[in-house]
DNA sequence: ATGGTCGCGCAGCGA
């Protein structure tokens, strides 16, 4: 099974070819997708349909906007929280069940500038993503999502964008980013309170301490060309997908060429094991 | 060089 996570900075006309060229080339079994930037009637989910790949969509229309694409079954959407809260005013989160595993599209706020009530909105939501996640979590020992021994985060990845770079090796430069948003110890405490519900940054296990891996690159400046990016997209496993996990990149080759989006897909694969989950090139959406 | 480029949408903000 191949989860992918991209955030393709709009879903225009331009843009959608090159998401369905990048599909036919990379194809994944899931893709996780943000900031579309589009309403759900304009999301393009029949080009998606004509590749075999159901979707779901949560947009606004403007900003923001996550959807999941997948060619192994997708049952069970949620847009936004599921902690029973009223939702965020934002589409920033949808989740769904594609090919046995519980998957979520993250967009985390980017927080601006550290101390701005927008950083402070990027914590609070980091914290309420954990408390969806406990909250979305079914039953343990669901036949059709068999759960962790805990009982806390069965079968689950959480991809997207985090706007947060887990580590100083997750920078071109950390003298760079002294003082500034995205590598904070509180964002980065954030995310390891994710992690501490089991679930791993698989990417980075592949290849642990390689430097110069980089999800996104500013437009400005050449950063692209000069290697000055930052790994901020990440995929966040479940033990279970995470000791599956045979292959993991970062395909740098779509943020080249025109009109690309400033981040990359990030693309990993999790081998056949014990249980029910849907095997790689398998094709659940045969049957309807 | 305290900039630089995008997307959205038509000014200037957000990333």
């Amino acid at each position: 099974m191949r989860i992918a996570t991209w955030n393709v900075n709009s879903l225009t006309g331009e843009r959608i070819d090159r998401v369905v060229g990048w599909l036919d080339i990379a194809e994944p079994d899931v893709l996780c997708l943000q900031e579309t930037k589009q309403t759900d009637d304009a999301f393009p989910a029949l080009d998606f349909h004509a590749r075999g790949y159901a979707s779901v969509h949560h947009g606004e229309g403007r900003w923001n906007g996550v959807a999941i694409l997948s060619r192994v079954g997708l049952d069970d959407p949620v847009a936004g929280f599921a902690d029973g809260e009223p939702d965020d005013d934002q589409a920033r989160l949808v989740t769904a069940t594609c090919g046995g595993v519980r998957v979520s599209s993250v967009y985390v706020p980017n927080g601006r500038a550290v101390g701005h009530e927008h950083f402070r909105y990027k914590l609070r939501w980091l914290a309420r993503l954990r408390a969806h996640l406990l909250a979305d979590t079914p039953p343990p020992g669901s036949a059709e999502w068999p759960g962790q021994p805990d009982g806390t985060t069965a079968r689950r990845v959480v991809c997207g964008d985090f706007n947060v770079a887990p580590d100083d090796l997750d920078l071109w430069n950390p003298q760079a980013f002294e003082g500034s948003t995205h590598v904070t110890p509180e964002e980065r405490a954030a995310v390891a309170e994710l992690e501490a519900l089991g679930l791993r940054d698989v990417f980075r296990e592949q290849y642990p301490a390689v430097e110069g891996l980089f999800s996104w690159w500013d437009y400005r400046a050449g950063a692209f060309h000069k290697h000055r990016g930052m790994r901020i997209d990440l995929v966040l496993a479940s033990d279970d997908i995470a000791e599956r996990v045979t292959w993991a990149l970062i395909d740098r080759n779509a943020r080249k060429g025109t009109k690309p989006s400033d981040h990359a897909p990030v693309i990993v694969d999790v081998g056949p094991g014990p249980g029910p989950m849907i095997a790689a090139g398998s094709d659940a959406s045969s049957t309807t």
